[in-house]
RNA sequence: GCGUCUGUAGCUCAGUGGAUAGAGCAAUGGCCUCCGGAGCCGUGUGCGUAGGUUCGAUUCCUAUCAGACGCACCA
């Protein structure tokens, strides 16, 4: 379905176009008066200089020309020169019936679906998931539902930190702990057990150890460093006890992941782009963008229109390694080959971006991706404290996102428990549900480049712009479903009529809005524009509601039209949290 | 030093080249024979500062102040 607001230009060009005044003119925008009107053109401003006239003249001409219009119910000039306008009644809920009968609620699926790979995640293997993950998992899957949503093939790549020195430590530290490991045994030739010679604990573990042993001793960073030369090289014991420790990780990641309700399309890593380094290097060479600069290999990134000189994108050490900036570049060679892509996303802290600037310019100039190929960085800002400070534990310590998940869920059970009679097992499920919208809620619903507070009370809080609020609109109304249904009522959608009231017009207005508000929302990959909305709307529909008697309705024309409109709200924001990768429980 | 981002109500956050800048929390007053009161309706305070562009700037530009962050062999 056209967009409302591309509905109302088309109206507007057309009474442009019949006063004699250029149709770029015509321009509707929402409101910003709500109690003068509901949407505005002013054009009748701009235009008034190229026409030396008075824009209440312009106005009044474009106003009148609208006349025959069927759907405003009200189009007037007023000074200095806006046209106030009003959707009518009739056009709005014929409108919200069609919707209503569509699967996407309205939106129409992009003409040209593109193939979009987003890189979001970050995890490192051998590393539990802390809160730093916890942004670009959950802005990453959101830009991704959205994406997907609106039509597009949306690829989702975890891109893991899975082959630089963290692998040499554990490595080293295994040896140390456990000698008689085969994998130590230069002299064995037989086959490499099956079994991981540790568990998640205790990897968990053996990592952060040899991290700070290494910091301490010299040699063992050496032995490390060795290490992970060799396993690079294809040493196959550490080749064996790499795979172990990429087994074992994932699988608890995967949980973890499975936990947030964050899906992955790809689980790469860092480690899948190895191979397509060396002729990334030739090549780079071969055509004289790489030169040697104090013992590394760089390239230069200055292009036209830059006011100061970036720094050039390492691309060697001068030990020989290759590095983050290599391997991503390696990645993009490989994600050319699979698949493709007419678009990337990456989304990671915001201070990663010099990086990406790098690694986008030099795929650029070496032909890895076209010169036109849209690179998106999506940078975020830093979770903190209420201090205002980055977030800790409080001793000090990085949290586990495990722990921040049971910490909340936890409050949340205590609040359900607080309030409503059920089985604690369900309040344990609902807890679940609610403490992880109540997580991502807070964090969506802020700018993604700013940083944030977490403030883990106003979250988990039903009041006001929250998960658990929305989440709460979606039950109420489910409720008043469930019992029309018991009273043997049957609900049908499409049955919409003319908005009787303010509090049901005022639905309906936010209602018409959905379509514009995803594509915007992806367009500009601001999901908290969605949870604006969404917040509005449930908002409006409380409202509604609370003057609105509807099981208790006797027109049955009328009920039914408020049945169809409820309906159609709890389908906006099933649909809307849904791209948030929020999900509703039954009650709550 | 150079650069990027941010500065809106007591707090946490939205927002816009246009008419009176919005929410929530906190403070405070009201509304239950009624579909979930986890609700609804009120009350008060603000665009860091100074210039410029414009018919009109909180929004665009410049300068300045404050904070966060980034600036070659970490990822």
């Amino acid at each position: 379905m056209k967009k409302i607001l591309a509905i109302m230009e088309e109206e507007l060009k057309q009474a442009f176009l019949d006063c004699g005044y250029e149709e770029n003119y015509a321009k509707a925008v929402l409101s910003n008066r709500p109690d003068l009107c509901e949407y505005q053109c002013n054009g009748a401003m701009a235009a008034a200089k190229a026409y030396k006239k008075k824009p209440i003249e312009i106005a009044s001409q474009v106003a009148e020309a609208l006349s025959g219009s069927k759907i405003f119910s009200m189009k007037e000039a007023v000074m200095p020169g806006f046209i106030n306008l009003k959707v009518s009644e009739e056009f709005a809920a014929e409108y919200l019936n069609q919707m209503a009968g569509e699967e996407k609620l309205g939106l129409e699926p992009v003409k040209k679906p593109e193939t979009i790979m987003v890189d979001y995640g970050g995890a490192n293997v051998a590393k539990p998931l802390h809160v730093g993950h916890l942004r670009s998992a959950v802005i990453g899957e959101s830009i991704k539902r959205m994406g997907r949503f609106l039509g597009h093939q949306m690829i989702g790549d975890v891109h893991l930190g899975d082959w630089g020195l963290q692998m040499g430590l554990i490595i080293e530290e295994l040896r140390e702990r456990k000698p008689d490991l085969v994998y130590f045994d230069e002299s064995y030739t037989g086959e490499y057990p099956t079994e991981a010679p540790f568990t998640i604990s205790e990897l968990e573990e053996i990592y952060p150890a040899a991290s700070a042993k290494s910091k301490e001793d010299e040699r063992f960073k050496e032995r490390a460093q060795n290490a992970t030369f060799r396993l690079q090289n294809g040493y196959k014991p550490y080749r064996a006890v790499w795979q172990h420790i990429m087994a074992v990780s994932l699988a608890d990641l995967k949980k973890n992941y499975a936990n947030l309700n964050v899906e992955f399309d790809l689980w790469k890593g860092e480690s899948d782009a190895q191979p397509y380094i060396p002729a990334l290097i030739d090549d780079l060479v071969e055509k004289g963008l790489a030169y040697e600069s104090q013992g590394a290999l760089v390239v230069d990134i200055a292009q036209e229109g830059d006011s100061k000189e970036l720094p050039p994108c390492i691309v060697r050490k001068s030990d020989g390694a290759a590095l983050y900036a290599t391997s991503d570049l390696a990645t993009i060679i490989e994600r050319e080959k699979d698949f493709h892509p007419d678009r990337y996303i990456y989304i990671a802290d915001k201070r990663q971006e010099l990086h990406f600037t790098q690694v986008f310019r030099v795929a650029k100039k070496a032909g890895i991706v076209s010169q036109e190929m849209p690179m998106a960085f999506l940078g975020f800002g830093t979770m903190n404290g209420k201090d205002g400070k980055p977030f800790k534990t409080r001793d000090g310590g990085v949290m586990r996102l495990e722990h921040l998940i049971a910490n909340i869920n936890e409050q949340v059970f205590n609040r359900i428990m607080e309030n409503r009679t059920v089985s604690e097992e369900e309040a344990r499920n609902t807890a679940k549900i609610v403490g992880l919208a109540a997580l991502k809620y807070g964090d969506l619903s802020n700018q993604a480049a700013k940083d944030y507070v977490f403030d883990i009370d106003r979250f988990i809080s039903f009041e006001g712009n929250t998960g658990p609020y929305i989440l709460y609109t979606i039950v109420r109304i489910k409720s008043i479903l469930n019992k029309f249904a018991e009273n043997g009522g049957k609900a049908e959608s499409g049955k919409i009529l003319s908005a009787a009231s303010d509090s049901e017009k005022g639905l309906c207005l936010l209602l018409l809005r959905f379509n514009d508000v995803m594509e915007t929302s992806f367009a500009e990959l601001a999901p908290h524009k969605i949870c604006q909305y969404i917040y509005e709307l449930s908002n409006e529909f409380n409202r509604f509601y609370h003057d609105t008697k509807i099981l208790s309705e006797e027109d049955s024309d009328r009920q039914a039209s408020y049945i169809s409109l409820i309906m159609l709200t709890k389908d906006v924001l099933t649909a809307s949290i849904g791209v948030l990768g929020i999900e509703a429980p039954e009650r709550m």
